[in-house]
DNA sequence: TATGCACCCTGTAGCAACTACAGGGTCAAG
DNA sequence: CTTGACCCTGTAGTTGCTACAGGGTGCATA
């Protein structure tokens, strides 16, 4: 298949395509006589896998090391499960930060009475950070 | 003050300080005769005021419309409420995305069982879209 | 007096993970 | 035979910094 079918039948933009291959993330596939790329269903699903982990939030260098053992079926799973496990201890940590950040902002929103900016709660709350309950970032 | 008072007192990096200063969010401070930059205190709760919208996550340019309110106190208030609880809206639904995203991760992470790579059920769920619970991203 | 060291300067290039052109070639339908 | 959809390469932009390279300044110590 042409690189638009791939690109309509993974949900991945065209460029997007071509940048994988530019970094060796998808192996470049056959041309055609008028030099266009064509793609097998192996391209595909390796892209499917590609996107997906994206989606799921892996950094490319991750996908490259799961890529890796999915390309030795002999290899050992427990890398990938380590992998797996270290991006969503990294997620929770995420959501926990994403969690104060939001608390501290609500209570921010939520001292706003109107009137002019040089009575502004949100204002003044942003440039003191002794206004804050908790720690964030 | 020099950059390097000013970054101990803000906790910011000095390259950073230059940065800001590069794309206008702080104003070029005085010169001295050799040429280093000389910093008030009006720079330092300037930055403050940055660093700490930064670490809520605003954007560069939120962080600019927010200083322009600030920098003229009678202007309307309720527009630093728009762009603080626009920015709530959109960390609540980061926080969602991410707790959905987290599900799925340990959907597929306590299904790996060791073994290769083969029958890794880490592997196989990255690769297929079908084997999520629910829509993520 | 020299010299070492911490500090400052400018300008440019790099990071992640794309995205968006510019400027050109290919191919099938009407 | 031309219109339009598609494809190609190569380069530059995005966000918010961070990291040099290659130089100048200022003060304390040997």
């Amino acid at each position: 298949m042409k690189i638009g079918e791939l690109s309509r039948a993974t949900g991945t933009n065209i460029e997007t395509i071509r940048y994988y291959e530019r970094i060796g993330l998808l192996p470049a596939p056959d041309r055609t006589a008028a030099n266009y790329r064509s793609y097998s269903d192996a391209h595909r699903s390796r892209l499917s896998f590609v996107r997906h982990s994206r989606e799921l939030g892996f950094t490319i260098e991750e996908i490259r090391s799961l890529l890796d053992l999915s390309d030795d079926p002999a290899r050992d799973c427990a890398a990938a499960d380590r992998i797996a496990t270290a991006h969503l201890e990294q997620v929770e940590q995420k959501i926990e930060q994403l969690a104060r950040l939001r608390d501290e902002l609500t209570r921010i929103v939520g001292r706003c009475r109107g009137g002019i900016a040089a009575d502004c709660r949100v204002i003044e709350a942003l440039g003191d950070h002794r206004h804050c309950e908790s720690p964030h970032v």
